[in-house]
DNA sequence: GACATTAGTGACCGTTTGTTACTAATTCGC
DNA sequence: GCGAATTAGTAACAAACGGTCACTAATGTC
C-alpha cells in the first residue's frame, strides 16, 4: 500500500497578488493590433497592457471592463479569458498571478486615449516577459476560437459587409480565404442576415450590409474532425 | 472632449486570496467521471474538488500536479487551464478567486485514495456552488477542445485500441459516431500508429493496438467552419 | 459446428468544398 | 459619355469528404 501524504485541502490560504491584464484587440490595417499603454517613466519597458488589481469583490470581466473603459472611453462589449499566468516571468508590477483577458472592439475613427497605442500582435515593442506572454496566448486564443465563439463579429461594427467579415476572418485565421466558399460556408451557418443598407466605399460595387443574428441551425454537428496542431 | 479617469496601472496591488481547484477527469463506465474529495466533518457540503492555494513562486500547473497527486498517488500527465472565477459564488476554502484546471487521466483498474470516489461530471453530488461551475466548464472545456488538443490520448493508456479511442471521443462530444468514417478521419490525421501488439478482451475479434504518435500532415488546413454554439 | 460478438474494410452515393469563370454595379480617367 | 479598373456577388463543375451499408475476419459461447 502506498504512503500518501494527507489531502491539501486544509493548509491556510495564503494571500497572492493578483492582476488582471486585458488584452484590447482590433483589426488596424490589415493586422490584428493590441492597445498598449506607456509606462511611467522609471519602468523597465516602455510600453504595458492596461492592467489593474481586481477590487473586493469585483468580478474579473467586472475588472477588465473597467480597466479597458479607462483606456478607450467606453467599454468593450466582449471579453473572454486567455488563461492564468503566474511562471517566472517578471510582471510590470510584480503580480504573483496575472489573468490575461481579451477584449475585442471594432475598428473605430477615433484615436484612443493619450500615452495608448496600437500595435500589431506580430510586432509588439519591448514588453515585460509576462506581459508579452499574455498577448501571446490572447492571439492564439482568438486564432483557436475564430469559429465556435462570434469573436469575428465582435471586431466589425453592428452592421457590415461580407467582405469586411471575411477580411477578419482572414486575419484571425492568417490565411487567404476563397470568396465562394466563405459565402456558401456563412449561408448555410445562419449567423447572419442581411439589411436593407448598402454600402458604397469610393471605387467597385456598392456591398450590401449584414448584421449579425444567430439563428438556431437545423442539422445536428457532424463527424469527427482531428484538427490537432502538430507542427 | 470625454473626461477619462487616469489610468488605474498606478494602483497599489491588493492581495488575494487564490486557490487552484482541479478538475481530475477520467473515462469511468461510459461517463465521464471527476474525482471528488470527501469534505472534513462541518463543511457545508459533504464533497470538494481538490484544491489548495498555490505555495510561493510555485507555477500553477505546478500547484494542480502537487494536489492531484495527493489524492491520485501519482501525477497526471496533462494539465489544461479551465478558466479562472470569481464571481460571488462561495467556495469552499473562501478563496477570492479560483484557477480551475483540468487534470486527464487514463481509465484505470486501481481505486483512488480513501475519501475519494468518482462522480459522472452529469451527475454529480452538492458542490458549493463556485466547484460545481468549475467543473461544469471544465467539462465544457473538455468538450470544446477535443479536436485540436491531444485530450483524448490523455484519457487511454499509452496503446489503445480504436473502439477504445472512439468511445471516449463518443463520451466527450455526447453523441455516437461511425465507425468508418471515424476511421478514415483519423487515418487522415496521422496522429496514431499501430503498434505489434493485440488485444483481446472476452468475446469478439481481438483488436490491434495503437499508439498516439502525431506526424505532420502535409495538405494545409482548409476552408472556415461556422460552428458556433447557438443552441 | 452454429451462433453471437467485436474488429476491420470496401464500396456506393449524396453532400460539401475548392476553383474557375462569369455577371453586376460602381468610380476613375479621358 | 464611355471604356477601363475595381469591388461585389453567383453559377457551375470537379474533386474530396463523409454517412451508410454490407461485407469479411477472428474470437468466445453453447
Amino acid at each position: 500500500m502506498r504512503e500518501r501524504s494527507s489531502t491539501p485541502m486544509k493548509s491556510a490560504v495564503r494571500r497572492t497578488t493578483l492582476a488582471v491584464d486585458v488584452v484590447v484587440l482590433s483589426p488596424r490595417a490589415d493586422a490584428l493590433a493590441v492597445l498598449l499603454v506607456r509606462a511611467p517613466a522609471g519602468a523597465r519597458e516602455r510600453w504595458t497592457l492596461p492592467w489593474d488589481a481586481p477590487q473586493l469583490d469585483e468580478g474579473l470581466e467586472d475588472a477588465a471592463s473597467r480597466i479597458a473603459e479607462a483606456v478607450l472611453g467606453t467599454a468593450p462589449a466582449f471579453f473572454e479569458q486567455a488563461g492564468a499566468f503566474s511562471d517566472g516571468k517578471r510582471h510590470p508590477g510584480d503580480a504573483d498571478v496575472s489573468i490575461g483577458i481579451v477584449a475585442l472592439v471594432p475598428a473605430r475613427a477615433e484615436a484612443p486615449a493619450a500615452d495608448t497605442e496600437w500595435f500589431p500582435v506580430d510586432a509588439l515593442p519591448t514588453l515585460a516577459p509576462r506581459h508579452r506572454a499574455v498577448v501571446e496566448r490572447a492571439a492564439a486564443v482568438a486564432r483557436q476560437r475564430v469559429d465556435q465563439s462570434p469573436l469575428a463579429f465582435r471586431l466589425l461594427s453592428p452592421t457590415f459587409t461580407l467582405s469586411d467579415l471575411q477580411s477578419v476572418y482572414e486575419l484571425l485565421l492568417g490565411r487567404p480565404l476563397h470568396k465562394a466558399s466563405f459565402r456558401r460556408a456563412l449561408q448555410a451557418s445562419y449567423l447572419v442576415e442581411p439589411t436593407d443598407e448598402w454600402r458604397s466605399e469610393g471605387r467597385g460595387r456598392p456591398a450590401q450590409l449584414f448584421r449579425f443574428a444567430p439563428r438556431k441551425r437545423r442539422g445536428a454537428r457532424r463527424g469527427v474532425r482531428f484538427d490537432l496542431f502538430t507542427e
